[in-house]
DNA sequence: ATTGTAGCGTTACAATATGTAACGTACAGT
DNA sequence: ACTGTACGTTACATATTGTAACGCTACAAT
């Protein structure tokens, strides 16, 4: 059995967040246009957004690649399987490895209404969602990084 | 508008967490309880746990009443409210508050299967599951120590 | 009254994570 | 050779977390 009480996933920062949305939603994209954009509400340094990507990477949040001398980035994942990740970690710290129970609490927590879920339910039922092979646990391959 | 990059909520340490779990399953318990249970697993000393204990309340996880001399304490909510708070935290951050985008994302990933969520839309719909009033975003009154 | 001790708080320290950036280096074009 | 561009290295400051030695105080037994 794996151990619950991993080493601490480690998320984001704030700064890093804020990257990552960038890259996100500009994907390939450079250190710089990274700056610039982000210089209205948190202005940096060029060295320090250089780092936090450079950080990102190592955390595998990013990947890069040369186009002459300058380093294109993007993200290595989409901002969906990133969240789903992260739920998939409280689901095991917290709910004992049911989603279903932390479903529940996000419909009484009006996170989710009926309407939603139902609309879901009937998504899934027509075979509009794709699920994948495997089960929970254990069907994600281990990435780089990861943990 | 409430800022996306909050301070960082600042969820729980590996110790923490530990301790959580048992505080969440033998709710009024005390320091030394606590330290027994998890000596086997975790050895620690007894102003460690109550150091950890200490910080949990300042975070607002658990707290406390006093009975005699001694410290009794009570998780402050239960495991589930706060999944469902870690899990909204991810909405905001990475899905732009839509819950429903990421409950797709569970089901895409095997997190969620579709007979879990097909029951879950058929319990919500029967009323078994009670909804909250207010809407998702704005519902729940600022708590001491919340984010 | 004196003393032992249970039960807490205080203070401290090391390790990490994160934000920030000055400075150094390599290379392309002039 | 000179210079600017694009990156890496190194360094710090702060906050979080794990860990624990001490120290203080009320209470019980002597």
């Amino acid at each position: 059995m794996t151990n619950t009480y991993q080493k601490r996933p480690k998320g984001l920062g704030e700064v890093e967040q804020m990257v990552m949305d960038y890259v996100w939603s500009h994907s390939p994209c450079t250190a710089d246009s990274c700056r610039e954009a982000l210089a209205a509400t948190r202005p940096m340094k060029d060295s320090t957004v250089r780092t936090v990507l450079r950080r990102l990477e190592q955390k595998g949040f990013v990947t890069h690649e040369i186009d002459g001398r300058t380093f294109v980035y993007r993200a290595a994942e989409n901002r969906q399987n990133v969240a789903v990740r992260a739920v998939k970690s409280i689901i095991d710290r917290f709910c004992g490895g049911s989603a279903e129970e932390l479903v529940v609490g996000l419909v009484n927590n009006a996170v989710l209404d009926r309407h939603q879920l139902e609309r879901l339910a009937r998504k899934v039922a027509q075979g509009k969602i794709r699920e994948k092979s495997g089960s929970a646990s254990n069907s994600r391959p281990t990435r780089k990084g990861d943990q």
